[in-house]
DNA sequence: CAACATTAAATGTACCTACATAAATTTGCA
DNA sequence: TGCAAATTTATGTAGGTACATTTAATGTTG
């Protein structure tokens, strides 16, 4: 459905007012579909994408910088996401004992489980996307970085 | 810059992982300096943008229910948002006399002025988006729209 | 070594989304 | 009319982001 119509606003200022809000847009819609899909597994979108950067430094721990320095957001709140990840028992912490202000944080076998089964189901496959031919999405990503190119 | 530099991960499954979070980061790269843009003017986004429904209204009146059918966010809570402008004195609140259930809102004249100032400072345009042509720009709303081909 | 700066994580606050539920009013219909 | 259903907004709760501040441990330096 094209962008007008979804939101209900017949007309833009112009191509990129269009762009900014459709992209906004659809990177919601794209994300809300995501979260829906981890509900029965009880874990949201930031707590997947942690536990899924713990499981790439499994066996060795991770410590909160490291956990900041690769994710996506990074002004989002680490420690409070490990929080709710250590409630489920899905990782642990400990302080880490070459410097003990730092925390070493590790996916536990329930965590590494979870992953596993969250993958067999088919969940976190970029469903919306695959609905472009390769070609298109790697237009897509060409335009995106052009969008950002200043950093 | 390309997104596998953004945020350090060499490689991506395919081309739709990587366009999946070269989407949902850009987004957020952009709403993040549009967010800090708004800062000085004491204004969220979500507020700028429910504001500014409000004066496509003005001089009439709005509904919350209308706030929602209007908004990007169709699950954020307008009711809540009005809660902060209403606190700024930037729109007014009273109970519909036609139909005591409903609330009518209305933009202040402290609300319009707000908006005449904002955009009188340019922070609204939409900085980043600009950096592609029209052409690409009109690409980008194509292939977006594509992504969301299912409603 | 003691004082100060730096670093790592946690905490506080304001605001937001997502979703469920409640409260008030109106509508529809037996 | 009277009562159940629908409508409209508000509220509660869990979790998230953004940003400032605090606490503890470690480095640095006179």
């Amino acid at each position: 459905m094209r962008i007008e119509d979804e939101i209900k606003q017949p007309l833009f200022q112009d191509e990129y007012q269009k762009a900014y809000i459709n992209l906004v847009y659809t990177a919601g819609w794209l994300e809300l579909r995501q979260a829906a899909a981890f509900k029965p597994f009880g874990l949201t979108l930031p707590q997947y994408n942690l536990l899924r950067i713990l499981r790439g430094q499994h066996p060795l721990p991770a410590t909160v910088a490291l956990l900041i320095d690769r994710m996506l957001d990074k002004t989002s709140n680490a420690s409070r996401i490990v929080d709710r990840l250590e409630e489920k028992e899905l990782v642990t912490r400990t302080v880490c004992p070459a410097n003990r202000r730092a925390v070493d944080i590790r996916i536990t076998e329930a965590g590494l489980d979870l992953l596993h089964r969250i993958e067999e189901s088919g969940t976190a496959r970029c469903e919306g996307v695959t609905r472009l031919s390769a070609e298109d999405a790697c237009l897509l990503n060409t335009l995106l970085d052009k969008i950002r190119d200043e950093d």
